[in-house]
RNA sequence: GCCGAGGUGGCGGAAUUGGUAGACGCGGCGGACUCAAAAUCCGUUGUUAGCGAUAACGUGAGGGUUCGAGUCCCUCUCUCGGCACCA
């Protein structure tokens, strides 16, 4: 054994080891029981950063510690290799995007391999490969034969300065400049995500995520409870009646105006001979989302030449066209009521429209001044027969009165559907020909794949002008034909890679029986911040194969069981790490300088993986120092390990192990992994270090600290297990059993006395001591005599608590 | 505006979910070893008073429930993250 620890030989010697026994490499008939563990792929930057390094060694805990439990852990990795920021990135470089991604899953497959990751390589995969896509377009073929994708015309954000769709998030991160954006209207492919709504709403109460997350997601879903309504059109309107959705039927009396956004019909049908009107819904039609949006900004609107009759009470109230009217929202119409919506009631006092309170609240003067809106509900007045109603018992009286042509029950949904098509050369091909006589029409599945052509040309009209990628006969009538040559969203790619790596080299099955074997994801790992958009195309993806069939019975109906989303590795300035910042930390600096291990045990160590901390290059090196200091005491105590396998450990030192254990068992299951770092390793250290006299100590002490250790630092671990005379692998080491009660029992309890909630004194007994003769001897001791004698006791008891605490409390009056 | 997380020593952070607040680590102070330094080891370290046993105070602020509150309830405040005209 080598006197001074080096990282790199080690490190080296012990990754050689790994792969000469196939250590990491998964079996799909194992008879043992199956764990699937994975983290989100990232896409091939080029390097990983401590931000890939936090989220794997996250992953990583949890899938060794599992294997150790017992289950056949499947720890996959592959690359999100298409999309935006690639292609332009081997643009800039003027290098084909293949060959970046090439160069790149290179370097940082090589970096995961040199932290040590447990990762069945055997299961690469990487989403720009042929190999991968192609079975996505059949996927594609397969939807759009059911209706699930769809073609037409859409709303998107068009970025002038490089000609492409872009997205609110990209603007908000500055990567395009606002100026440059204009919203245009352009035919999109778009996913059926609506359809499956409730779908995705039910299945969040399956899984054991964090609650944040689920409530995120139910937010993005957006789904409210309501009532369509209709309101008929007086005059010459080119319908009949308009139709609004409403969750707030019952303030239905209170209308005084109708609002439509600007695409609506009927302000459509009012500009066309209104220049000032259709200036107007242009303007509010160009408005972006983020100049929009704000609940605070003046609302707009003109008043147009139409009138509503009021069902219920049949008034008559005008027509407006309202910036704040969303149009794919609902009806893209709404019922102003004034005096209970904030928005509305903003847009009445400006155009100063007629407020009328139609809920009462808390018995009050219904006639007193509405000074501002009042949204909470309560009692209808001033509503003809739906007074003395609340909400539920309007939407009752509603749907008797007026039946269901005009008023029903309905929901509201914020979800939109996907639109999943990019004008990009560096994606997976959508498997469409455009037939001047057959329209769109799917790919036949034995005519696919559809091959991205090998010549790269950036931007939207990279595959456009490609003369042979773009011209194709015809599938139905043969005729000259022409590619759909738009490329699909990344976010499809990482929807189901999931599921493909249950199966990587299937080449006639997009996904095969083994299907059934792994899913669904028993524990997801990977950032917050991907944790919205993702998570709901991945959990719709998983519902539409299920639902199509691709997937054997028997997958589940949601694809990630359990959920960690770390927080960040902020800068050492406390800000994001961002480029422009310049204050990026690659796991490379790290690697390099300290270490896999000590890379893996800072970034573990850093706190609760949940939340985002700054780096902090000085407790890297006291993690450093820490595993060399580790490694000179396993050299001084090697020769009493070999003594102490066959010796008993004392008692009170068992006892303290054993509550060191229990600790490192409730933090895993609690996720506090942080802990396992200095609670667990360091704890455990210092029990070694304190008890040189006992080789049973030695023998068990490194026994159990190699266990955890490997989770986190696996390569010291594994050469410390072979040096100190451990048998086997530390990593095929089973994890101790649970501890029981009696475990953590010890001889003499410390029974600690409080007097009005205050620790005055404390003293050791046996646990079972009877309860009367602990007060008794509680009441003795000097120091509590003094607090008690002369007072009266109201209350006094004696509480066990676990099996090696007391409490003995005394109320005095 | 809405949703969420949080505020504990000089610092990173613990606290078995209502029961000894500050585990463990870093840093500080004192000591041993050394010509000296580094490393290592031992002791000490929330604040105040005291030689001391001990006492008072102490988990963002204020109130409440309780024998007992970092933990539960109410009010406020600050920080961070996410979402935002969804009728």
């Amino acid at each position: 054994m080598d006197p001074k620890y080096g990282f790199n030989a080690v490190e080296r010697k012990i990754q050689q080891r790994w792969a000469k026994q196939d250590c990491f490499t998964v079996n799909d008939d194992d008879p043992r029981p199956k764990y699937y563990s994975l983290c989100m792929w990232p896409y091939p930057s080029g390097d990983l950063h401590v931000g890939h390094l936090r989220n794997y060694a996250i992953g990583d805990v949890w899938a060794r510690h599992k294997r150790m439990l017992g289950f056949n852990v499947l720890q996959p990795m592959g690359w999100d290799a298409f999309g935006k920021d690639a292609e332009l990135k081997a643009n800039k470089l003027g290098v084909h995007p293949a060959k970046w991604v090439k160069q790149n899953t290179a370097n940082m497959r090589r970096e995961l391999k040199e932290l040590g990751f447990m990762i069945d390589w055997n299961r690469e995969l990487n989403a720009s490969n042929l190999k991968y896509y192609r079975w996505e377009q059949l996927l594609f073929v397969r939807m759009w034969e059911q209706n699930l994708v769809y073609y037409e015309p859409t709303k998107v954000l068009w970025d002038k300065a490089t000609k492409t769709v872009t997205s609110r998030r990209d603007i908000d991160d500055g990567k395009v400049a606002k100026e440059d954006i204009e919203i245009k209207v352009m035919p999109a492919y778009l996913m059926r995500l609506r359809e499956y709504a409730n779908q995705l709403l039910d299945g969040l109460t399956q899984v054991n995520w964090p609650e944040k997350i689920i409530k995120d997601q139910q937010y993005l879903i957006g789904r409210s409870e309501g009532m369509t309504l209709h309101f008929a059109l007086v005059g010459n309107a080119p319908v009949d009646a308009l139709e609004v959705y409403t969750t707030r039927p019952d303030t239905i009396c209170g209308v005084t105006y109708m609002a439509v956004a600007a695409s609506h019909p009927l302000a459509q049908a009012a500009a066309s001979d209104n220049p000032k009107l259709a200036k107007f819904c242009t303007q509010c039609e160009q408005t972006l989302p983020m100049d929009a949006g704000n609940p605070h900004t003046e609302k707009q609107g003109m008043p147009l030449d139409f009138t509503v009759v009021n069902p219920v009470s049949g008034k008559h109230v005008p027509v407006w066209v309202a910036d704040y009217v969303v149009d794919d929202y609902g009806s893209g119409a709404l019922m102003g009521v004034p005096a209970h919506d904030e928005r509305d009631f903003k847009f009445a006092t400006r155009y100063q429209i007629p407020i009328i309170r139609v809920i009462n609240l808390d018995q009050q003067d219904p006639h007193r001044p509405i000074t501002q809106a009042e949204t909470s509900s309560g009692i209808a007045v001033n509503s003809g027969e739906l007074d003395g109603l609340d909400l539920k018992g309007c939407v009752s009286k509603l749907e008797e009165m007026l039946g269901p042509d005009k008023a029903r029950r309905d929901y509201g949904l914020s979800l939109r559907d996907w639109p999943i098509n990019r004008h990009m050369y560096w994606g997976t091909p959508i498997p469409i020909v455009i037939c001047s006589d057959c329209g769109r029409v799917p790919v036949p599945e034995h005519q696919l794949p559809v091959s991205l052509p090998n010549d790269f040309k950036h931007g939207p009209q990279a595959l456009a002008d490609h003369p042979d990628f773009a011209f194709c006969p015809c599938p139905r009538c043969g005729a000259k034909a022409r590619r759909e040559t738009d490329t699909m969203d990344t976010f499809v790619n990482s929807a189901w890679y999931f599921a493909r790596f249950t199966c990587p080299d299937n080449s006639t099955q997009m996904i095969d029986n083994r299907a059934k074997r792994w899913l669904p994801c028993d524990h997801y790992f990977g950032g917050d911040e991907h944790a919205q958009g993702h998570l709901v195309y991945a959990r719709f993806i998983h519902k539409v194969l299920r639902d199509l069939g691709l997937y054997p019975k028997g997958c589940g109906d949601e694809p990630f069981q359990a959920l960690l989303c770390q927080g960040m590795v902020l800068g050492a300035d406390g800000k994001k790490m961002s480029k422009s910042q310049d204050n990026t930390i690659m796991a490379k600096h790290i690697l390099d300088c300290y270490g896999a291990d000590t890379a893996r045990l800072y970034i573990i160590g850093m706190g609760n993986p949940k939340d985002a901390y700054p780096w902090n290059e000085e407790h890297v090196k006291d993690h450093a120092m820490f595993l060399q200091n580790l490694w000179q005491l396993a050299l001084k105590r090697r020769d009493q390990i070999a003594a102490g396998k066959e010796q008993k450990l004392a008692p009170e030192l068992q006892l303290n192990l054993n509550k060191i254990l229990n600790n490192i068992d409730r933090n895993l299951r609690d996720q506090h992994l942080n802990n396992l770092v200095f609670g667990g390793i360091h704890s455990i250290r210092n029990l070694i270090r304190d008890n040189a006299d006992s080789a049973a100590m030695q023998y068990q002490g490194f026994m159990h600290l190699l266990k955890v250790m490997n989770l986190i630092c696996p390569h010291i671990a594994e050469e410390l297990w072979q040096q100190l005379g451990f048998e086997g692998l530390v990593i095929d080491s089973a994890w101790w059993p649970a501890l029981t009660d009696a475990d953590l029992h010890s001889a003499t309890t410390v029974f600690v006395v409080q007097v009005n909630g205050k620790r005055r004194d404390q003293f050791e007994a046996p646990f079972d001591t009877d309860a009367t003769e602990l007060l008794e001897l509680a009441q003795q001791r000097p120091n509590i005599a003094r607090y008690i004698s002369g007072k009266q006791i109201a209350k006094s008891k004696v509480i066990r608590q676990g099996n090696s605490h007391g409490l003995i409390f005394f109320a005095l009056r």
